[in-house]
DNA sequence: GAATTATTGTTAACTTTATAACACCAACTC
DNA sequence: GAGTTGGTGTTATAAAGTTAACAATAATTC
């Protein structure tokens, strides 16, 4: 399978949570633009993702929702499933943690790390909390892949280098500051600040 | 102006902060290919985002950095500023709001709302909490026009729906489920379990 | 069972976003 | 002061993403 977009991948990983939804309420068969209407979305969006996926529904009644939610299983998620840390579990780990708590998923956040003593050596959210220092030792022995970065923004960077020598492959990065990282390497951003400032611009633009 | 690219936006508010970084350090101009290398884009993106904004530097000695701060505020901010409503004051609540502290802003969270008695009525992460049923006559008195919605999914649908009863004209979602809003409301969705999902799926992908 | 309807998969057109190409010009070099 | 350098603003091209158009075909209607 080639690459997809990247705004295919998003949306993959949003269909299957809304079918999972369906699934619960007994659903087995939904169509097009009833999967559409629930992400607010086109109907065409969503059979063309489908279409980049390889999944056809063979029958007029909708796609099997089963099957489907297989289907981007076998695309998105990897065999063998992703081990997953949060580093630095302030206010923003545990939400993300939280979050993904009760979670189904071929990812498991495994570990936690910080620097602070009141929290190391702790399970927070679930999640036992490391100190920094043995991060190398965890993400090895843990075979640890994939790291969210929820730290004070002065250490960003260096704690990217760091991570990547130890390993990791995939970062997303919440932190303010942007970061670059060797190719291979995975880097998704996330800037909350940038995503409230362009709220505010286009409020202020609809109204002129 | 016309309404810039979204993606231009985004970058402008990249940009600026950037910016009051080096002004900090008593940095005066600035190179385009400088300023990118600290967002680790172009410099030809740099560039075209300032001729978009009508920017343009006069002397070869690169940009004014203190006048580019403001020429990009005259663009994205509102003159009178605006006030934001944090509505649910959870883990990522309060990390949105630690986020913000201290920025020197023409958004002001004025104020955050939740259910829990607990949190209700106290200054948490330096904004006061009120009770949800408070909202309309708290949002019409301190004319809150941004709300950031940073609670459980279950109420995300019908708390949506009622703040743009109560004059909110921007929201940023934050929970995972997909809302949609009447023309003339803008909404910015971020779904944390699609990012790391996303990261996951490339992580995979590079392997391969 | 012919005609109609409803839904799909795919190709084509369009829009948005990013990159490249390049002419222009101040400052520096000799 | 002619030639070179280094940086800018803008137009042109390419890539990514979305929307439209439409042929194909189960299912439904009569």
């Amino acid at each position: 399978m080639n690459k997809l977009p990247g705004k295919t991948v998003e949306r993959l990983s949003e269909y299957r949570r809304q079918l999972l939804g369906c699934l619960a309420e007994n659903k087995s068969y939904i169509y097009s633009h009833d999967l559409a209407g629930l992400l607010h979305i086109t109907a065409v969006q969503v059979r063309r993702d489908l279409m980049l996926i390889g999944y056809s529904s063979v029958l007029r009644k909708g796609y099997d929702i089963r099957e489907l939610i297989d289907t981007i299983g076998r695309i998105i998620d990897s065999d063998e499933g992703l081990n997953v840390a949060i580093i630095g579990i302030g206010n923003l780990g545990r939400a993300v943690t939280g979050y993904f708590r009760g979670k189904r998923s071929k990812l498991n956040i495994v570990a936690s790390f910080d620097t602070d003593p009141q929290k190391v050596n702790k399970v927070i959210s679930g999640v036992k909390c490391f100190h920094t220092q043995d991060m190398e030792k965890m993400i090895r022995e843990m075979d640890i892949r994939i790291a969210i970065l929820t730290i004070p923004a002065d250490y960003a960077k260096s704690m990217a280098e760091e991570i990547v020598r130890y390993g990791i492959k995939g970062i997303l990065n919440f932190t303010t500051v942007p970061l670059n990282v060797p190719s291979g390497i995975y880097l998704e951003e996330y800037d909350m600040i940038t995503s409230i400032e362009k709220v505010a611009y286009f409020v202020k633009e609809n109204k002129a």
